[in-house]
DNA sequence: ATGATAAGTTATCAAATGATAAATAAGGAG
DNA sequence: CTCCTTATTTATCATTTGATAACTTATCAT
């Protein structure tokens, strides 16, 4: 009648490794980086020293739960849908949140991200520095094309500019961390949302134009 | 040459008490709840048993960090000020987030709600159900009155309400977070974000209106 | 088959950690 | 000053927990 102890099936190393990340991930999504090696290796259907054949540390298997979440999601192309001209910027723009938030609005990438930066992890400050040069400044930079600004190279991002990419980055984000975080049942669809806030970023990529206009004088 | 081992002066048993409370808060505001009882009494300056003599146990501090965090701050004159229609609704609605703001965004408060949620704690679900009913709801109500519509009484909130309350909440929320959990230097000052989610938030009423006059017909 | 290679397990350690009991000492009442 | 109360400390326990070493067993090449 009890359960009997299985013996784990032997994988080659490589497979072993792969599952063993892809269990801690969903792990320490869900108890956070204090979660127990052992409670982890039950989970996986292994013994815990195992775990110590393929991962030095506890914290070496953190470092590697956090460059799968955060590097192997992310995809250059991001970048070039928003700087593609051939697209009109709504439309891009919401293309890419769209792509954008179906690479991280999973339970698991979003615990994890709110773990790391809670833990004040370095890799979430990079991770964020990250999405400010690569996603929100080309978003910058495309609405001052929108407007006939110069680029920013011609003239350096301003604070408001960035705040308001920011502001729409967040009000998409804030709807994840409800969603998938927090499991509020949330009825607004997520397309909803991200039209939403191009919108209001757009209306005030508008009021930001006009305002640099007037401070700088553009021809 | 070495540090002497202080004795911690005698106080009440009231005083104490308090003490370690406040000092649990931004312990585990800063550590997560799995930090440890060693560490919390050595920054308080007592010895760790001594935790013990005036809580039961570890999880029982930190049931009172919980109640100390988000009850003892919650004010209920915000219901009052937000269902006050003496005032114009968007003045009402940044003074109102103004003193919210001003309860929460500390790095303790923020931080406790993000461990707590993260951690599934029922007291952060109750709170989220708290701030629907108290404040959101209230809000549609005050939006619904605004345009002349019926009141939740004779017509229950409609999800996208709710949502467009929830949407300007969150934009704020999500400053806080960016700010004081992950002490990013946000440029843009709190009081243009809030007078921009609340603008946002009104403007979104508007339309919610034109739907439900549409839909249910209102005279 | 047989032996080598490597995956996996069992047994165990040492430090960390929540918690308790007994001893100490500070302050106040008489 | 003395005694009593109680805040605080010292010493210690039992588990938990990350980590290691030695042992076992599955797979594959010859």
């Amino acid at each position: 009648m009890d359960a009997v102890p299985q013996r784990a099936g032997r994988l080659s190393r490589a497979e072993r490794e792969r599952h063993i990340l892809q269990e801690a991930i969903s792990f320490f999504a869900e108890r956070g980086f204090s979660g127990q090696t052992r409670e982890l290796a039950k989970r996986i259907g292994v013994t815990q020293p195992l775990l110590y054949r393929y991962f030095p540390t506890k914290a070496d298997l953190i470092e590697r739960v956090y460059e799968e979440v955060y590097l192997s999601r992310w995809d250059p192309g991001w970048r070039d849908l928003i700087t593609d001209r051939s697209i009109n910027l709504r439309d891009r723009l919401i293309r890419f949140y769209t792509l954008y938030t179906e690479a991280i609005f999973t339970r698991d990438w979003m615990r994890i991200y709110m773990f790391s930066g809670l833990h004040g992890q370095p890799i979430n400050e990079r991770y964020i520095a990250h999405v400010e040069e690569h996603l929100l400044g080309p978003i910058v930079a495309e609405m001052r094309a929108e407007k006939g600004l110069p680029g920013l190279d011609a003239l350096p991002m301003q604070p408001l500019e960035l705040e308001i990419a920011w502001n729409a980055q967040s009000g998409i984000f804030y709807y994840g961390i409800r969603r998938y975080v927090y499991d509020i049942d949330v009825k607004t669809p997520l397309s909803e949302i991200i039209e939403t806030n191009v919108e209001v970023m757009l209306e005030g990529a508008g009021a930001v134009a006009r305002r640099l206009i007037d401070e700088i004088g553009v021809d």
